[in-house]
DNA sequence: TATATTTGTAACCGATCGGTTAAATAACGA
DNA sequence: TCGTTATTTAACCGATCGGTTACAAATATA
């Protein structure tokens, strides 16, 4: 199931959990210490964050650290980009 | 009701319509014309557009003209950049 | 082996989304 | 004035979203 960039930075938690990640790669459970979410709740949202290059999941034994991947943003940029001729 | 620009470029129909616009004001049946939904759905579209202020309206008489406002993009291009020193 | 830890999945829930059709409002043109 | 044109609003619909709790699976540890 090929996501969509555009759709999956739209949500702020999401946003969050890039920013957290793009700092150093953490696991699933440091993840959402952060948040005032429940872990399922955070374990949907990266994996939507995986389905769409964002992050990337390094298995580690019974852990699974989150790395953020953030080339895929330049879909994004580059769609901004072209309004900036004007 | 301050509308989020995040959430208002994930749909790729008002994408479009903001491609539309930047290249020429158009009034709301114009845009219409373009889409193979209905007036009232793309009515709903560009009032989100207004709503984070990536459009702007100009009444003229009973037609009201759309036009792209490209700089709240800014918010969305300032987040990305701040990942680009990586 | 038994237990604790890390994570994903399933089933559910209310809210929001993107669409529709029908009706209301307002301005133009004959 | 009356009909046409441009647009918004209301009411509805099915799908998706973001959240929950409960449970399953797999790995680490005592």
């Amino acid at each position: 199931m090929r996501r969509d960039v555009f759709q999956a930075i739209a949500d702020p938690t999401r946003r969050e959990i890039l920013g957290m990640i793009a700092r150093e790669k953490l696991n699933l459970n440091s993840v959402a210490e952060n948040f005032p979410v429940s872990r399922p709740a955070i374990s949907r949202h990266i994996k939507i964050l995986t389905e769409c290059g964002l992050v990337t999941i390094k298995q580690l034994g019974r852990e699974r650290f989150c790395e953020a991947n953030l080339e895929s943003l330049n879909q994004v940029s580059e769609w901004i980009d072209q309004y900036r001729i004007f």
